[in-house]
DNA sequence: GTCTATAACGGGATAGAC
DNA sequence: GTCTATCCCGTTATAGAC
């Protein structure tokens, strides 16, 4: 063996999927890129799809796991009590903020990946991911409403979708190696932190129910 | 002409662009759809591309000019002074959610095709719509930064493109017709306002420059 | 204006030699 | 494990009959 066949192929795919999109990637590109036979893909994953499945499980899945054990990092230290929104989000963001980061020296460009996938996933992509997704976004919507209790539970899951969708454009446009000085993820802990100013307001302008006990600066709904 | 082809062409074109995603629509599937031969679309439109140009025209485009004049309407509203945030966030936000309810008359799912236009654009729509994106991202930034004298360029350009971000989960999470009673967004205004709330107070907290006139609630940086 | 037929190409998958 | 050769499909685009 060279090197590993089968390692050569996922970094290839995993970086022109990153870069052009799952669908818009053929097999032979990838091969290509791995500079590899075809048949060779078929032969260690069998169909396209298992090919895909291996990238997906290399590069996102430890994504939501990270995600999770933040999440228990952040209830842990906050003892009983409920952990701050702030906290959770922190949690929630974090793991995508640092792959930007390490994946760079793979010349990965997961962000683009990332935005791709979290805004509009392939049905091949959404067979695979679909259920964990669910999964990581359940827990963490259960916790948010442990935070925030007078907070509607529909309300909260559209905050939380709104949070995705943040992170979706914040991908989506991240310039390669942060070309044009655009948007600077360099360092993980501003990029978090930056992001968590823009966001932890909005949540805390949810609308509450009765027994309000949430904060201030309640919205006004239009007249009907 | 039976209803006139090259309308039947765009109608089915607009559909399926909306419904899987521009570079995953073939010629072939739309004529299918539009029950119109293979040739006919190259006889009206010439390339695939230039179909694609006539769909944006007719559906995205249209948008973008509204966005505009939602704008001009907000600075005259406010007679000298510059106009609120959120007013100029509502011109900015405004003609996509109306867009949604509206095109479900024509069976166009829209929502998740602006998604994926606004979040990862095809390179083709990329060609076709890019001047025009920059062009009004532009005007809004300059009017952001009339109203938000105290706060940095960048931070600005920054808000914004996470406000496009909203839009694109938005937009992704929108469920076909209502369905499982998911985002609704059947009542205009209500939609807006709701987004409006999430998305003002992460503008309000944005970070302010020395002479500082801005609000409370400023944010730490990590330390360095 | 609309059709059929076909050119020219790239895609995924597999059989079978090495 | 890795290669070549090939099958069969769907794609865009065009030529030419009607």
């Amino acid at each position: 063996m060279v090197i590993d066949t089968r390692i050569r192929i996922i970094d290839a795919a995993e970086r022109l999927f990153a870069e052009h999109g799952v669908e818009q990637t053929s097999m032979r590109a990838i091969t290509r890129a791995a500079e590899v036979n075809v048949a060779a893909v078929h032969y260690h994953f069998g169909a396209r799809e298992d090919l895909l499945r291996a990238v997906l499980d290399r590069t996102v899945s430890p994504l939501n796991e990270r995600r999770l054990a933040l999440l228990d990092q952040a209830i842990d230290a906050a003892d009983d009590d409920p952990p701050s929104v702030r906290s959770i989000l922190a949690a929630f963001i974090r793991p995508d903020i640092e792959a930007i980061e390490g994946l760079r020296d793979r010349g990965v460009e997961i962000a683009q990946f990332l935005g791709r996938v979290y805004a509009a996933p392939a049905p091949t992509v959404e067979r695979i991911m679909g259920a964990q997704f669910h999964a990581v976004s359940a827990r963490f919507l259960k916790e948010l409403g442990r935070s925030l209790p007078q907070v509607a539970h529909d309300d909260i899951t559209y905050a939380l979708r709104i949070v995705v969708g943040v992170l979706v454009a914040f991908f989506a446009n991240a310039t390669p190696r942060g070309r044009r000085g655009d948007l600077d993820t360099t360092d993980v802990d501003v990029t978090v932190e930056r992001l968590l100013d823009f966001l932890v307001p909005g949540f805390v302008a949810l609308p509450t129910r009765p027994g309000q006990r949430q904060l201030v600066g309640r919205r006004k709904r239009p007249p009907p």
